[in-house]
DNA sequence: AGAGTGTACTGGTCTGACCATAGTTTTCAC
DNA sequence: GTGAAAACTATGGTCAGACCAGTACACTCT
């Protein structure tokens, strides 16, 4: 009857993922959580059964993984670490910069995810954080004054505070990478414009109507007026029937 | 005078940290393309002029990073992996697990995410593009008779062609990994649902109420439409009141 | 009691070795 | 000549033992 036992195929698993593994587990199980120290890695070899390099391997994989932090000399041991969505920019960021992505696609994510937003912004907002978005906009105001870098320091501030505002983690991790890419990709074109000031003047009216939404609870005025500015102002790089079709979505009535 | 000269804060660096690095940049600039080989650990440790363990302490991050993968006995080194969004998932995961990120976050972020993609896919498709949502629509109809498990199977390769549709691969990946990541979450919920049969009837109802949108290229529709699927889908996980502002965004006209 | 010194142990790195394995080469039989 | 089998070679995985610079903590000495 040996052909009715079910045997099930073997992948030979090599002994630091099975040390990762484990510590990966104990954390996730609460065993260890933020703060405790792990014990050192002369202790860990000897409870795992290995050697120190397998140890250390495998440190090196929790630790870039953000779980665990090892410093040199300290007695106490690894510290576990507070689980935090910065690796996940990290990721986001690399994947980004490394899938051959065309610039138009990158736009056309940016313009949904910065609608996404402010229509999260408009639902989820509070107090404070309303109030948070508002004098982004005054120092915006100011700014103007102090030519297009300080200016777009500012702007990007006042764009931080809605995406807070938005209260979702992924979607703030995500437009950051986004900006930053496209920071990256089109790099000194902010100084290119020659009628800065009209162009300051424009985003600051256009920022105040977004912030008028928002603070309306309107989340679909708030995510349509988004996603017109963002290909307003990346405008060159998509297509214009693109333009259209993107920036309308809400004005087609159901 | 010297106490003019700026000095700037040093950081020590370690010596595996440096090999990361410049195999990633090498990486991301494209020196190295998916496919690659690397030295092997002997030869990197020569041209790095450093151990072997540190060497193999670096490839491990790498490792773990998604960048390269190194089998044992393969004599042409370890290989550079085209970059996939599967490590991705694993992080949203496990910050998820970790209770970092709000399972209600994922969802909502999962619902803007469709939304848009469906969107996107009634103004991108191609005709190809739309003969092949339609036979999975017709694929799905023939799972019926086969349970949930295949099913929704065939649910999952519908939404893989919306995705393809959307001639986003930043949308792609992004629903690559939170599908993913929700798979996990809530696996074994399928299963569990009682009146799968009526369940999977209106789940075909909902991807052809879909698939005729994308078709007629309603882009508002599609999206608003995906997003109450989502919703539904979803629903116990979101709070009613989320529920009822991000499933209603579209139909406030302008 | 406080400031400075010691010290024990930490993590980072190195050397050198062994094993099983996978790709390649060589051999050998047909 | 050709195909399969055996031998080879370099690889990654793991181990043991060593050294160094640094940190936290206890212990001085005032």
């Amino acid at each position: 009857m040996t052909h009715k036992v079910a045997f099930t195929a073997v992948k030979t698993v090599k002994a630091y993922e099975r040390v990762v593994e484990q510590i990966e587990t104990a954390i996730s199980k609460r065993e260890l959580r933020p703060g405790d120290r792990l014990p050192s890695e002369r202790e860990l070899m000897l409870t795992f059964e290995v050697s120190r390099s397998t140890i250390r391997e495998a440190l090196r994989v929790l630790e870039s993984t953000g779980l665990v932090r090892s410093r040199p000399g300290d007695p106490r041991g690894p510290e576990v670490l507070q689980a935090s969505p910065a690796i996940l920019t990290k990721t986001v960021n690399r994947l980004v910069r490394l899938e051959t992505i065309a610039l138009s696609e990158l736009v056309e994510f940016r313009i949904m995810l910065e609608g996404a937003a402010c229509t999260l912004a408009a639902q989820h907002r509070t107090e404070p954080q309303l109030q948070a978005m508002r004098t982004a906009v005054d120092a915006m105001q100011a700014e103007v004054a102090h030519g297009p870098v300080a200016f777009s320091r500012a702007d990007v501030a006042f764009h931080e505070s809605v995406w807070a505002a938005s209260h979702n983690q992924l979607m703030q991790i995500c437009g950051e990478a986004t900006r930053g890419a496209l920071i990256d990709m089109v790099i000194g074109e902010l100084d290119r414009a020659p009628d800065s000031q009209a162009r300051m003047e424009l985003s600051l009216a256009h920022d105040r109507e977004i912030l008028a939404a928002i603070s309306a609870g309107d989340g679909s005025t708030a995510g349509r007026l988004a996603r017109s500015f963002v290909i307003e102002y990346y405008g060159d790089i998509i297509s214009p029937e693109n333009r259209a079709a993107l920036g309308n979505v809400d004005e087609v009535p159901a």
